[in-house]
DNA sequence: GGCTTGCCTGGAGTGCACTCCAGGGTTTTA
DNA sequence: TAAAACCCTGGAGTGCACTCCAGGCAAGCC
């Protein structure tokens, strides 16, 4: 059976969902459940990670296992919290490709990284536009009571 | 064909992203395509959310055309933001029946918005997390120059 | 009257990001 | 040393949110 939470029994009777345990240091080689377990992706996700290209090479075991290195917990780190911004996984695998091709596509990655980092700045300024209309319904609802609650908006 | 701002010519020559229209007033009663033009929307996707339940029902022009109100557009405008807070369009079905359905839902409806809202503080506590860590990246990026540009996070 | 434009319907198709399967090796545990 | 747990691959399947298609009605105008 695939290695998941559900599967090995690190969560026996449907515990909360505990924050991914810490990354032990010392070590730099993890199978790939243990990277499950670090960052909350599927092995199928990872595997699936790799094969389109959004990883860098994994080293493998003598028996082709792959066996993830610190460095390579850190790509995914930052991986999830692009995938956080909604940053489409094409346009990752494009940054992936430019770190692989080397120094000369520096500026290219900065420019990439600033936009993503517009693109944020603009999804927090919608959500608290957001945020703020609820806040206005949810004052409403709470004043009004059930008797004025039909939708105006 | 379809009404869309392509086919319109309302943006010859690839125009920059204009503004939605703001909604004139003293009027009731807007075609599809203007309600394409009001929220951006397609009219294929204004029809499909009348077919599963996220709009309320829509009037009809005595040919049968849809005739929306400015409630509708209100409406439009809820659901524009809900979903940029990435709530999947089923729950919002979900709160679409509860308004339907009439004033004792009230509590529920208070709940379902209060949950949203937590979703969004922590979807903007998220993104601030991500910020954080691109503005570091962008920062060792522009510091460094190309030569310290290979990657280790 | 003919042409263009806008709108209608049900149902099929698309793109994305996974998610799972079959079939088969490897490693750990009892 | 056998069972159980873990890992491998290529390729097919899933769920979501649209998006498009075919075929057709209706209104404006030259």
């Amino acid at each position: 059976m695939e290695t998941t939470a559900e599967a090995t029994g690190t969560d026996v009777c449907v515990a909360p969902p505990e924050r991914e345990p810490r990354r032990p240091d010392g070590r730099d080689n993890y199978t790939i459940s243990e990277v499950v377990a670090f960052t909350g992706l599927t092995a199928h996700t990872l595997r699936w990670y790799e094969r389109i290209g959004l990883m860098p090479h994994v080293d493998r075991s003598h028996t082709g296992q792959r066996r993830y290195s610190n460095r390579d917990l850190d790509w995914l780190g930052l991986v999830g919290k692009l995938r956080l911004t909604g940053m489409p996984v094409a346009d990752m695998v494009r940054y992936a490709e430019l770190v692989r091709a080397g120094d000369h596509t520096y500026r290219e990655r900065y420019e990439l990284l600033e936009a993503t980092r517009r693109d944020v700045r603009s999804r927090i300024a919608e959500l608290q536009d957001t945020l703020a209309v609820l806040d206005r319904k949810i004052d409403f609802y709470g004043d009004a009571g059930p008797a004025l609650a039909s939708e105006r908006s």
